[in-house]
DNA sequence: ACATTAACCCACA
DNA sequence: TGTGGGTTAATGT
């Protein structure tokens, strides 16, 4: 059986068995498209008829508030997308934009009910993904209110190194002022904040990349706020 | 808020 | 196919 579904992360990331008429079945029920950077992939307030899986790539995820944008977080490949809107609510409750160029496989809503009900393994998965997301969202909700900019700006570092790129070396994947609206603070303050990292021999940059020179450092700060 | 720089697009050669 | 000009977005102060 050749089926484009078989070897995908989507399926192996579940580290769950499927059945080949349930591969059969999704691979008769999905599209891959790809996405360039700061192309919209899903956009806030419109019907949503797909669950999304992210194969390749990375995107952030962000709302508009009643004043502005506010950054939520940023994923990298592989993860589902806009879970809670599949089935929370039909209309999309956020934007999700490509910060790299990313794969992304779209997937019929009713196909991937379907698998829920027949294959509980895969269900118990899927459950376990957005508890796990919830609890993070909990986190990160008490660390922003609680810290001040440098703690925050530290901890946005930190996850660039430590969990989107594995490196102390990356390049920034967003703008200064899309830092500032994840952290919420004016992009100025992000300006002054790094131009301090630097002067502090915490961290180096050359435009937009960035080279962590002194992460103990840097976890003080995120710790201490 | 303003000045500088980098990125991008389009026309034209 | 490569280059100049003009425009816009990003950055630094």
């Amino acid at each position: 059986m050749k089926n484009e579904c078989n070897d995908c992360v989507c399926v192996l990331r579940s580290f769950v068995q499927m059945k080949d008429c349930q591969l059969e079945l999704l691979d008769g029920s999905h599209t891959v498209v790809q996405f360039k950077r700061g192309d919209t992939i899903i956009r806030q307030g419109v019907f949503s008829t797909n669950v999304i899986f992210l194969r390749k790539g990375m995107a952030k995820i962000h709302i508009t508030g009643p004043a502005r944008e506010q950054i939520v977080k940023l994923v990298k490949a592989p993860t589902y997308l806009g879970l809670p809107t599949t089935f929370g609510d039909k209309i999309n409750q956020y934007s999700v934009t490509a910060v790299t160029e990313s794969d992304v496989c779209f997937v019929d809503i009713g196909a991937f009910k379907k698998l829920l009900a027949e294959n509980n393994d895969f269900s118990a998965y899927i459950l376990m993904e957005l508890s796990k997301s919830e609890l993070e969202a909990y986190r990160r909700c008490a660390n922003r209110t609680q810290k001040q900019l440098r703690g925050n700006l530290a901890d946005v570092l930190l996850e660039f190194s430590e969990h989107l790129f594995e490196s102390d070396q990356f390049t920034l994947p967003l703008s200064q002022s899309d830092i500032g609206n994840w952290v919420d603070a004016g992009r100025e303050s992000i300006n002054r904040a790094l131009a301090e990292f630097i002067q502090d021999g915490i961290i180096q940059m050359q435009g937009r990349e960035v080279k962590i020179t002194d992460k103990k450092m840097l976890k003080m700060i995120s710790q201490n706020g």
